[in-house]
DNA sequence: TTCTTAAATTGAACGTGTTCACTTACGAAT
DNA sequence: ATTCGTAAGTGAACACGTTCAATTTAAGAA
């Protein structure tokens, strides 16, 4: 561990003790700098901003799920789902404060830390491959056509899972957990409704329109198309 | 007309020209002020904040959506909804680059601009009674119990289609408008399922589980309860 | 007209995130 | 030991959103 690694642990516990005690945006840059016993200008040599801060703080949780997952006990699809969540959100919860941060910049299109940017590309895909674990390892997985679109699809889920619980007004986000138990029921019943042959297609339908934002398929806003002419698309 | 209000009009053309011009986050309120012709402080009299005048936007915007849907022509929910969606994306299309900069404030808590904050409350009950005339409005219109609860689903979706379209990275958001086309499909398709009777029961507790949020009866984010202690839910 | 009072308006100042030209520390090659 | 190059570190400076005490304008009452 060179000395410069060191440094850069230092700033970034600082940065989370501040961020978790008095929340991300009230926590100022010259404070972290001061708790880490540096300069303002050092904290920028190891995160490219603030909200890189938050984005660090993100990808070590992101670890921590997918070992989570992976310790996930075999079952039906639907608990498998819900409980994979439920212990997301249960992890999560100490850095809440912090994670708010980052959603209203992650939502904010060309910077470094957008959700569906190319700087998180390799995130996304590593979330898509831990929600894949979560259908090929359940007990009733439905047939193999039909994994990727489901992986997609519940990597969607889990973006407004959390968007939602970062927003859950409720006293200890008490609505997001009911909705979780609420979307475990509602996924079991789903399983009999997908044995039949068009929901398949529909699913199928699904994961094409969205999967190409994930895994970073789909070309990028071009300026080439004049805004105010929405395609006159009516099935 | 007084002065003052000839002179708001005047800063918020200027901000408007700005925004769509060169993006919100890219437009200074010293431009701003610049462009109307009066000082810095002034725009501050008027207007609490950069975001507030993208909000005043958005209010603007609200009641052309009012007025859209209600003349929307009658017909099956499926395509009411769509259409009324379909509309409101194409009139927001020009200021889709303002709106982004509103996403990310209304996303941060304690922002005036939240919103599912207490300022907003108004705007969201408008919104909740626009959708509410999309359902009672349509020829296939389920059973009376089952209208609030839709409405508040609706909204709910709404929401996320415009969250959706927003970072819809896609040329002209195909990709949104796709989706669109799609739920209309899913839409009604679903009509059909509705009909059976423990469907209406998942509709009402879905809809009592989101309602207080936008009717503001939720009560509020309390400090009292730790963080770190997730409630043991388990259906 | 003059006085009074509220509305309208100003711009300097604050704290913020971020940048950058600069300095210092340190390890390896000569 | 000296040199040299890269890594580590500094802090003044910038533009920004925002605030506020102060000043000017305008309109109605006397």
């Amino acid at each position: 561990m060179t000395k410069g690694e060191k440094t850069r642990d230092r700033i970034f516990e600082a940065a989370l003790a501040r961020f978790s005690s008095q929340g991300f945006a009230e926590t100022t840059m010259r404070q972290i700098a001061q708790d880490a016993e540096c300069s303002l200008g050092l904290a920028y040599r190891y995160f490219e901003s603030k909200d890189a801060m938050a984005l660090a703080l993100y990808e070590r949780l992101v670890i921590e799920f997918e070992e989570e997952v992976a310790s996930l006990a075999p079952g039906p699809l639907a608990r498998r789902w819900a409980d994979a969540e439920r212990a997301d959100l249960a992890r999560l919860t100490p850095y809440r404060a912090t994670l708010v941060g980052l959603t209203s910049a992650g939502l904010l299109p060309g910077s470094k830390t957008q959700v569906l940017g190319e700087t998180s590309g390799p995130l996304r895909r590593r979330m898509l491959s831990i929600f894949s674990r979560i259908v090929t390892g359940a007990s009733d997985a439905p047939k193999a056509t039909t994994h990727e679109p489901l992986t997609t699809l519940f990597y969607a889920t889990h973006l407004l899972v959390i968007l939602f619980w970062l927003q859950d007004p409720t006293p200890g986000q008490k609505t997001t957990w009911k909705l979780l138990d609420f979307g475990e029921e509602i996924l079991g019943k789903l399983k009999l409704v997908l044995r039949l042959p068009w929901t398949g297609a529909l699913l199928i339908r699904a994961g094409e329109l969205l999967g190409p934002l994930f895994t970073g398929e789909a070309e990028p806003d071009s300026e080439a198309i004049p805004p105010g002419t929405p395609p006159r698309s009516r099935l």
